[in-house]
DNA sequence: ATATTAAACTAATGCTATTAGTTTTTGTTT
DNA sequence: AAACAAAAACTAATAGCATTAGTTTAATAT
């Protein structure tokens, strides 16, 4: 019954096509539906609405940067493994900068999808911190800490709210690690202590 | 010449008003018009367009946290001004949710105003930092890190993106303060050792 | 071949920010 | 007091947005 090839799948990835090649704030189902050149009007027998839309892209962006953290810590363990999925996930956001906004504008509607695309970004993170001897409760704390901290930074210095000062951005990014790290360890040595 | 006593000031009071009224998603120039009992167009009079009236909205929120904040750690120092000011930003954003999703909101787009907002909220965090023996470059990179964490701690936490695990939201935060407490003691402990 | 149905279409709605041009009101100056 | 200038309101219109209802097309299943 198609007519032409389309699914939500294919959309989801025009809209992504879309959104890197003409920036976020471009992105507008009208946009949307000439390049796949059908009527707008016609996008709603392959998704809900607006919003839905938007989670459904927030998702596919979640994985992506799940996989960008999986490939970015095969091999590794310990610190290195929390540096390199600390680099990551900001060359990520760096590289694809008008996808990660869709992920920032997603946080103003709290809804199931912001949920979900989070949940992919979890699963690496929690590997990282298995190979530290923390408990599990320990370590969904520090996973939400993890993603604060990462996701704080990249929006502050995309959204230019570190230019106040004459540091490198690198330098604090990789002190902010180190301070996690180095809480980290100091959770391990505590349990030792007991 | 004002036929009201209309100016920029005031209808950003108006527009803080309405959004704290009927939520962030609710506002829009007919509804802040409305309000102002004036037609729409009549707000070209006093603002430049919606971006620089958002801007002006979010310096003005900035202003509103920062003094929070200083209200906060009054009378405080070291460690207990440190924890007063997170707490207070945290209570900020809880009790203004709206107010401050303004600020998420403007992060998406990089320009001036976001520098001047984010600048308003520096002050007092430079003030806490001021009590722990680090040098002038350090600061800079803890208030960063400061601020990375407690808005990233925020955003997920208030869009649902904490969800996935069955810990408090309160513990994590405070174990986060309580990180980047133990790295600055480590780093004023590291100044000793030179 | 026929019936079914997904997926396209057209057309319209009500919302948004924004601009141009006009009128009203107010304060200042003659 | 009368005239002028300017700020700030107005009306009217535009182009874009997401979205809905109703209709037609085209492909599949019977």
């Amino acid at each position: 019954m198609p007519r032409k090839g389309l699914s939500k799948e294919t959309i989801i990835d025009a809209a992504i096509e879309l959104i890197e090649e003409q920036g976020n704030h471009a992105f507008s189902l009208n946009e949307l539906a000439r390049k796949l050149e059908i009527k707008p009007a016609s996008l709603y027998n392959h998704i809900e609405n607006m919003e839905e839309l938007t989670g459904a892209i927030g998702y596919r962006i979640g994985g992506m940067i799940k996989q960008t953290e999986l490939d970015a810590i095969a091999g590794k363990s310990g610190d290195a493994a929390l540096f390199a999925l600390c680099d990551a996930y900001r060359t990520f956001a760096q590289e694809h900068i008008d996808l990660y906004k869709v992920i920032m504008g997603m946080q103003k509607d709290k809804n199931a999808c912001t949920e979900a695309a989070c949940g992919e970004m979890i699963n690496p993170i929690m590997q990282v911190l298995s190979n530290y001897k923390i408990t599990a409760s320990e370590k969904m704390h520090w996973q939400r800490i993890l993603r604060a901290m990462m996701h704080g930074f990249i929006t502050h210095e995309c959204a230019g709210g570190f230019r106040h000062f004459p540091v490198a951005y690198n330098e604090t990014y990789h002190m902010a690690i180190e301070t996690i790290s180095l809480g980290l360890h100091t959770a391990e040595k505590e349990h030792r202590n007991e």
